[in-house]
DNA sequence: GTCAATAATGTTAACGATAACATTTCGCTC
DNA sequence: GAGCGAAATGTTATCGTTAACATTATTGAC
C-alpha cells in the first residue's frame, strides 16, 4: 500500500507554530501549556490524524508499560482464565498484555520470547510446559534483567517467581478418592510413565497408589507418547477419547480414571459411554482443573479444582512487584491450594 | 529491581575496538565483515549477554514485522482456532503475532487498538464483535494507515478486508434442518430479538421460519440482554444453560433449539437432560460451530461446521499482502462456506 | 606496477519522542 | 516599579539502531 508517512511530533509542531516539546508537552498532559496553544495543537493533532509513536516514546523513556505472557495450549480454558486474571490485573494498574502462542516446539517459546523481548515488554510471564532449549533461552533473558514470573512449570532461578497450583497434592487427593470409594485398578490418562516423569499429577497419582499398596499396573497409565525435552505436552479431548478406547481394550479394565485434565476426562467420558459403560457405576472418572464446562457433563465432573484466576492475579502483581521495585527481589515461591471437587462421576462407594 | 543498563551495540563495539556499524553488520549478518572481526564481536555479544533493543531497531527500519490480532471472547474454541491459524500463516512467513483480548466493553477495545498502534504493529486482525466507539476508534487506526482485516464482524471501510463464514446461510440451514425434521416450535438461543438484530444467525432462524410460514414466537428467542453498541455479546454454556431452563418453563416448550453456538448447545444440552429430557426424542438441538467437543458430548452435536482454520489463514494472508504491498488495494470480502453437520443430536424424521 | 573490483571497515545522519535544562513572559506583592 | 515566582515556551542532547554514503585495504588481471 502507498502509505504515506504518518504526522509526527515536529509536524504538528511545524502546523502550529511552536516547538515540537510543546505539543508533546500537550499529548501528554504535562508541564504548563497554555489554554490557547493546547486548543491549536489538539486540532492540529486532529486534522493530520496524528498518532504519537511508540517505538520512539518507549525508546526514549527505556520503558513500554506492557507486559507479555507466554501460552501453551491455548485452547484450554485454564489458559484463558488464567490470560483473562493476569490482563485484568494488568490493566489495572495501567499497564497492557501481549499474549505469544507457543504450542507445539521449544522453538516456538523461543521464538515467544524473542519476540516479547524485541519489543521490550517490561516483564514476561511464562506458562508453556518447560523444555530444554526453550529454558535455556529464557534463562538468557532472566540474565538479561527481564523481570519474568512462571506459572505451573518448572524454572529454578533465583530471580524468577514461581506461582503454581499443587499439583501433587491434587493428583494425589483424587486419587485417593477414587481409593477410598473402593476402587483398586484406577487408570491414568494425559502421560505415560516414561515421559511424564516431571509430571506433578501423575507423580501425585503414583504417590496415592503406593500409599495404600496398590501396585503399579503401568498399562493403565497411558498419554502420547512425546520427547518432553523438546515438545511439551499438553492434554486433549482427543487423547482422553484414545487413551479409554487403549484402556478399554485391556483384558482387565481399570474400574477408575484419573484423568489428568478436565478435556481429557470429557474425551474419555466419550468413550467410555461409547463403549455402552455407565458412569459412575462401570467406571468412575475424576478430571482436574474444573473448568467451567465440568457441571456440565453427564454425569457432572468430579474433579480437582485449580484457583485458575487467583494464579494469574497472583502471578501479575509480582511481576509488577519486580518490575516496579527499585530492589532486588529474591525468589518467591506461591503454591496455591486445589481443592477436590465432588460430583456424580465418581458416584458412591462401591460395594 | 536495580537493573544494570542492558550493553547496547556501542558497547560491544567498544569492547571489540571496532565501529557500532561493524557490529550491527555482524549482528544482522549483512555487508561483509572478516571472519575474525565476526568471532570476536560474538564473543563480546556473548560475553556482555548482549541482545538487540527492537525498539530502536523498528524505529530506524520504520517495520516491526509483528501483526496483532484482537480477539474478543477468548475462551471460545472458536477464537483459539482462529489465533492458531493466524499465527502460523503469520510465522511461516516471518512474522510474529501479539494478541490482546478485549472482552468486556468497548472501552477495551480501544485499549486493545491502542497498545497495538502504539507499538507499531504492521498490521492489525480484528476479530471482536462491533461496537460504536470501538469501530470509530478503528476507523481512525485504518485512516493512519495501518493496514487491518476484520473477521466475522461488521465493519465497512473501502481499505479494510472482511472474512466471515456464512453466519447467515448457517443459521438458515441449521434451522431449516429442524423445520425438514418436522419441527415447528423451534427455540433460539444466544441472542434476543432486540439485542440481536445484528447477529446474522439469527437471522438465518429468522429467515427460515418465515419461508416456512412459521410465525416467530418472541418468547422462544432469548438471551442475555446487553447494549450491543457498547457491550459486545458473546454467548457461553452459561448463557445455554439459564436460557434453555427459561425456555422449559414456558406453558409450551420448543421441540427443537437452535443454539448460537456450540458451547450454548453444550448448556443448554446440559439443562434438557436436567429436566430429564431426552434427546432428540423429546427435544432436538442443532448449535454452530463445529467445535471439537461437538463429538464429545452426548447424544453428539449436529452442528453447522464454519472453517475456523481457513478464516484465521485467508485473513492473514490478506493483511500481508496489504502490509507488504505498494500498491492501493481495495476492500476484499470473503464469505466462507458453512456445512450442516448432522449428528445425533437432532435425530430422525419426528412422526 | 597500474587499475579496478571486491572486501572490510568507518562516519554521519537520521528514526520520533522526551528529559533536562534554559529562556521569556506575565501577574502580583510590597 | 523592583523583584519574584509561576506560567509558557524553547533548546539541546539522547534513547539504540541502521541506511546511505564514505574510506581504506586487499586481491588479481594484464
Amino acid at each position: 500500500m502507498a502509505r504515506k508517512k504518518p504526522a509526527t511530533l515536529s509536524d504538528i509542531a511545524a502546523t502550529v507554530g511552536v516547538a515540537p516539546m510543546t505539543v508533546s508537552r500537550v499529548i501528554n498532559g504535562s508541564g504548563y501549556v497554555s489554554d490557547e496553544t493546547r486548543e491549536k495543537v489538539l486540532q492540529a493533532v486532529k486534522e493530520l490524524n496524528y498518532r504519537r509513536n511508540g517505538l520512539a516514546r518507549n525508546l526514549k523513556r527505556q520503558y513500554t508499560e506492557t507486559v507479555g505472557l507466554v501460552l501453551g495450549d491455548i485452547s484450554n480454558p485454564y489458559s484463558t482464565e488464567l490470560a483473562r486474571a493476569v490482563r485484568e490485573t494488568l490493566i489495572n494498574q495501567g499497564y497492557s498484555l501481549f499474549i505469544c502462542i507457543s504450542e507445539h516446539s521449544a522453538k516456538e517459546d523461543i521464538l515467544a520470547f524473542e519476540s516479547l523481548a524485541n519489543h521490550s515488554v517490561d516483564g514476561i510471564i511464562v506458562a508453556t510446559r518447560s523444555n530444554e532449549s526453550g529454558d535455556k533461552y529464557l534463562r538468557g533473558i532472566v540474565e538479561a534483567n527481564i523481570p519474568v514470573v512462571v506459572i505451573g512449570r518448572d524454572f529454578q532461578h533465583e530471580d524468577v517467581d514461581f506461582v503454581s497450583p499443587e499439583n501433587l497434592k491434587g493428583g494425589f487427593e483424587a486419587t485417593q478418592h477414587l481409593i477410598d470409594l473402593g476402587h483398586k485398578r484406577i487408570g491414568f490418562i494425559g502421560a505415560n510413565l516414561k515421559s511424564g516423569t516431571g509430571l506433578k499429577r501423575l507423580q501425585g497419582y503414583l504417590k496415592a497408589l503406593e500409599q495404600h499398596n496398590i501396585p503399579v499396573d503401568e498399562r493403565l497409565v497411558t498419554g502420547r507418547n512425546e520427547d518432553i525435552s523438546e515438545v511439551p505436552g499438553y492434554s486433549t479431548e482427543e487423547i482422553g477419547f484414545e487413551g479409554m478406547k487403549r484402556l478399554l481394550t485391556l483384558p482387565n479394565p481399570p474400574t477408575a480414571i484419573f484423568a489428568r485434565n478436565d478435556f481429557t476426562a470429557i474425551g474419555a467420558i466419550s468413550a467410555i459411554k461409547e463403549a455402552g459403560l455407565r458412569i459412575p457405576e462401570d467406571i468412575a472418572i475424576v478430571g482436574f482443573d474444573d473448568i467451567s464446562l465440568a457441571v456440565r457433563t453427564s454425569p457432572p465432573l468430579t474433579t480437582v479444582r485449580q484457583p485458575m484466576r487467583l494464579e494469574g492475579q497472583i502471578a501479575a502483581e509480582m511481576l509488577l512487584e519486580r518490575i516496579e521495585s527499585k530492589e532486588k527481589i529474591s525468589r518467591r515461591e506461591r503454591i496455591l491450594n486445589c481443592e477436590l471437587i465432588v460430583r456424580e462421576s465418581t458416584g458412591l462407594r462401591r460395594r
